[in-house]
DNA sequence: TTCAAAGTGTACTATATAGTACAGAAATTT
DNA sequence: AAATTTCTGTACTATATAGTACACTTTGAA
């Protein structure tokens, strides 16, 4: 038999709650009761709230950061650049436009004090930042893009407009603000690709 | 003699804190603490607390399309357009990138219940998007923008890095992410302005 | 089998919070 | 100046919530 899941249940209690209502307008309780867990359990896995709000960004990073999740974070290919815009849209219907991103979300809901929280968010918004910005440097390296595409940049704007797009589609409950701004980004990448060299199409 | 400030000092340290803390984590006695009002006041003005979010949401919007703020939401010209990502920038420093946009973090805050609330922001995001497509429909018609060019799409693109730029700010309490995103759109729209015709710089 | 550690259940405490009740003051109208 | 409305202060209630205490059970190793 397998050793006990409660600690993991709560924690995907926490994400699916947090994710939905954000961390202030979840109560523990609320956890407990969607979990099937108890307090006992809660005070014996986690010092506290914060320490239940750590665990689940650590896990949240790992499901992610392991591929476990139908979001396209990590690009190698011109291919999957395209798609990566395209799979935070296809995410945000499949929840019905009523979320936005998870990370971000739990970061929102951050007060200043929780400085030890915070720095599990920006190590994430880091990692997935840095996963396009090698991928750009990358084709950059390679003549895909011209000597003066910066891909720190790139990767920066790129975060930028899915952490907007996916605000934005939470709050008009669609996804048309989102695929506009996506489909421009993408057209302006495809048009730095252009200038690089041989033209292929995105 | 003014008729009763009460009011107007609570709507203003209610947006001073939902806008610093998100509505949730804000309660209505600090807003009574930061405003010098009491409960009894609080209660003749407002009904409960979801309408002095309310309130605020409209005060917000009715300071901000009168501009009476720092940040340039109308844009007419093209030297108008080049400041207003630079204005959201320099709000973002002046509040030490601890914030991001007081319309984005309540409407953020929301429930799937407040739908009324909801409403509310949607106008507010409705309208400072239009204003933006207002400027890039007419320097389509002036010719300054390809036939191309998409101006819902570009205002939308432009509120999506906008909002994401104020989140990634608020996160990592530095601007260098919403700089680099912002300076990438200022490219992408000059290089469309360049591609109409007369290669005026932005 | 015994024993310690890991895990669980229940009851409780202290506090914060939204909202109510209502009397009284101040302003405004008649 | 009397009456009416607007506004304000204080006390209160009910509830939700984070966190505590602690006894009990199960597990798994020695």
């Amino acid at each position: 038999m397998k050793k006990t899941q409660t600690r993991i249940k709560m924690i995907e209690a926490a994400i699916d709650l947090f994710h939905q209502q954000g961390v202030n307008a979840t109560s523990i309780d609320e956890i407990l009761a969607q979990s099937g867990t108890g307090k006992g359990q809660f005070t014996h896995f986690f010092k506290n709230k914060d320490g239940l709000v750590k665990a689940t960004l650590i896990y949240l990073s790992e499901i992610i950061q392991s591929g476990q999740v139908a979001t396209v974070y990590q690009v190698k290919t011109w291919q999957e650049m395209d798609l990566w815009f395209q799979s935070f849209i296809d995410f945000q219907r499949s929840v019905n436009c009523e979320r936005s991103c998870p990370i971000g979300t739990i970061g929102n809901d951050l007060s200043s004090k929780q400085s030890e929280l915070r720095e599990e968010v920006i190590r994430f918004l880091s990692w997935s930042r840095n996963e396009l910005a090698r991928f750009f440097q990358q084709e950059k390296d390679g003549g895909e893009l011209p000597p003066s595409a910066k891909p720190d940049a790139l990767a920066d704007f790129c975060i930028a407009i899915m952490q907007g797009g996916m605000l934005l589609t939470k709050l008009k409950r669609d996804t048309d603000a989102f695929e506009n701004a996506a489909e421009q980004a993408r057209i302006y990448i495809k048009s730095l690709r252009m200038t690089g060299d041989k033209g292929r199409s995105l």
